[in-house]
DNA sequence: AACATAGTTGTTACATTATAACATTACATA
DNA sequence: TATGTAATGTTATAATGTAACAACTATGTT
């Protein structure tokens, strides 16, 4: 489940992006904000809201569902992570500091999530929006199957 | 909420393919999956499974949650309605005789949700897919914004 | 330091979306 | 008509998400 050779180092990047990030936009990265954003780093597999309060009730005897949901909605709104809507559940946003429109690669074996934002995919999208005038906003591209490594075991 | 001029013709094609298509796969389409596929196609908007079940309890005492979801995953499984991940809602599937992968402009406005299947969208995924090593099983693709009609308001 | 204030978190309650599990009924066909 | 399968009825509950108001905390201002 990880996908990314030495996974502390990816969460470790993670967090100072999100630190720097709030940093510049005067955010605050509260303890509770960051401790949500390690959980949902843990691993390249999306997470469930309710998964994440499990785990923060351990640590934290006053969690309840708003405590969780608030913390997604921050990370969410300053793109630091994405909703998966086609799994209710929660992925960390692999390159916060570059946004463009992103799909999802999501591994129905091993739950690996890879986030691809390729400029092809993107522009075919948005000819067609454009050949039904339509007028684009937001973007929801999941796609489910099997990853590479599952595909070679 | 119509964008296809004669309604009432809409849905009376969607019941008559719902209709063939079980017909010829041997598939019972009992009164209240076909009550539950006039409800959703009774506009172009996704809509909402407690919204179909406050509806056919007013005809039917016994409709109950599964009531509901079970006619919805028939539906659904025969392709004759998608579910929109981003929504929690279901449309009416409009070409259930050429099945190949499809996404959704969902307009923010008037709700009209248009039904796409470009080869050229598709090839795009594709090649996205093909490019990183991932089998690729089902696709979710919805895009909101403002559809033609609400755009020239 | 005292205060004002805006943002964050605590707390309770509830809304929305969906399924499990088992009982009963309807339907096709031997 | 017996009988097996699929469909529906029924009760309960799981999973996901939000509203509303109270309490607290950080920060800047007098």
């Amino acid at each position: 489940m990880s996908a990314c050779g030495e996974h502390d180092a990816c969460t470790e990047r993670a967090l100072q992006w999100a630190e720097q990030i709030c940093q510049e936009q005067g955010l605050r990265f509260t303890t509770l904000r960051r401790r949500v954003l390690e959980i949902i780093w843990a691993d390249h597999a999306p997470t469930k809201a309710y998964d994440i309060l499990a785990q923060l009730e351990q640590e934290h005897a006053s969690a309840k569902p708003p405590t969780v949901y608030r913390a997604l909605h921050f990370l969410l709104e300053h793109k630091l992570i994405h909703k998966l809507d086609s799994q209710n559940a929660y992925v960390g946003c692999s390159h916060p500091l570059e946004h463009e429109a992103c799909y999802f690669l999501i591994c129905k074996r091993c739950h690996v999530v890879v986030e691809c934002c390729g400029r092809a995919l993107d522009q075919a999208i948005s000819d067609s929006a454009i050949a039904h005038n339509f007028s684009r906003q937001k973007t929801t591209l999941e796609i489910s199957g099997e990853c590479e490594a599952c595909l070679q075991q």
